[in-house]
DNA sequence: CTGGTTGGTGTGGTCTTAGGACCTTTGGTC
DNA sequence: GACCAAAGGTCCTAAGACCACACCAACCAG
């Protein structure tokens, strides 16, 4: 109804060919990229980058595309870098990016809930497939998150286990959008439960994970699905507490 | 953890940084836009995209860019370029592109089935989040667009029902991240029921349409989610038919 | 046959990217 | 203390992407 310019106009020429296009610079895209990585957890504070050149090798960037990223990334308080032989780019303990994540959160209301629903849809049916064509090798992996998150000790092993336990289920589902998305929607969320004031549910969330294994490796589809659901929904109230609870329960590691 | 530089390995380095980063180039981004729009048939074979100048305006690139991208499309069969004062870039009708798209979906056998269980993650929960936050006033173009399949005559106007009914439900679900998500997927399957040889199921379609309509309107998730997933597995079964079934079925129609 | 619309082409300038050479800082070793 | 190796910091050159703008060439309607 809205695709013809005019009934009368002769040609079929389209009113509006839609929003406007963008490519991003390769900087921004690596800035994203590694942003997206300490989000999830994959670099976690304290840890050291790969040296400038090695890590722009790696990324199949130029070095110097690879230092405006950084530049970046240093600007929001996610690295810092130093001098000296045993310099390079350190991750920050991310204060002020968590802050300004929650703040971001806070203000664009519905966003926080529009990724989680995203994830929903995402996950739900990962856990589907999952149960559906998992291969007995491809649950190892799951298995061991499942299982690390037992022994876990402080916020960095428990985000890492977290972590490990969506990618190894994305990867028995035998998707790679599924996944490639997964992970992209688990960067936006910046897995803050370790990275803000708030102590993290590790029975909670261990009591979730193997709920949704034990349905995959049954085969329950279903079962999986809502387990998958339950588990996101519990995580969407931590958010929110996070996000938007008593400030001053803050309670910021010592370590 | 800012203390685990040492453990071991003498430096905290990541061994891989992952898979290498790249931009785009505009033109190429402008291409991509473009083609998803031809295949989710946003414009039909015979229509005629805007001038050069004034698309290049909308789009927000400068004009040579927008040539460059154009001399792809034609590259790959998209468009056809006319001087003069009728002329411009007209679409296609296709043959070419589509059978290209039909071989790439045999020798690459999983895509075409990733691709759906991507849609079915996305649009069954789209179903339920429609299902329950619908307003009145978002179920109208849904109700239009199922209308729109009663009356339809023909490929384009099939395909562009088909395509204004799964818009509209994601648009009534209130989430953008899966309204977009749905459109790139969808620009990747080609729409392909219209421009390859296959009679499209009309009856079949609308009565699904129907059916997900009915459930969202009356606020049934679960009903809107599995009628919405019975539908893409339909439409599963029609593709697989279309990518490997008789090819001597083959029948283009005249227009 | 002429004017306006449309694609086709060329020029000049700025920004991005790549790749490499060389400098500076720093911590550790001899 | 002198020196070395490893890291980031800086600078240069060349190639390509992108843009604005002006002008050319084809075509068709009036």
């Amino acid at each position: 109804m809205l695709q013809r310019i005019t009934e009368g106009d002769a040609r079929g020429t389209l009113a509006i060919m839609a929003r406007q296009v963008t490519s991003t610079t390769l900087a921004q895209a690596v800035a994203d990229h590694l942003r997206m990585r300490i989000h999830r957890g994959d670099v976690s504070p304290g840890e050291r980058l790969p040296a400038e050149r090695e890590l722009a090798e790696q990324l199949g960037v130029a070095r110097i595309s690879l230092r405006e990223a950084i530049r970046q990334l240093r600007e929001d308080g996610y690295v810092e870098v130093r001098r000296g032989a045993s310099g390079g780019t350190y991750v920050t303990e991310l204060r002020r990016p968590a802050e300004a994540w929650r703040a971001r959160m806070r203000e664009q209301v519905g966003e926080m809930d529009d990724i989680l629903d995203f994830r929903i849809a995402l996950e739900t049916e990962t856990a589907v497939l999952a149960a559906r064509r998992h291969s007995e090798s491809s649950l190892v992996p799951v298995r061991e998150a499942v299982d690390a998150l037992r022994d876990v000790i402080g916020r960095t092993a428990f985000r890492q286990a977290d972590s490990r336990f969506h990618v190894a289920l994305a990867r028995a589902a035998r998707n790679e959008r599924l996944e490639e998305a997964i992970e992209a929607a688990r960067g936006e969320l910046f897995s803050p439960r370790d990275l803000l004031p708030f102590r993290e549910p590790v029975e909670e969330t261990l009591r979730d994970h193997r709920a949704v294994y034990d349905a995959v490796r049954a085969g329950d589809a279903d079962g999986a699905a809502e387990a998958m659901r339950a588990h996101l929904e519990r995580s969407r109230q931590q958010l929110r507490i996070i996000v938007f609870g008593a400030e001053d329960d803050a309670e910021w590691p010592a370590s």
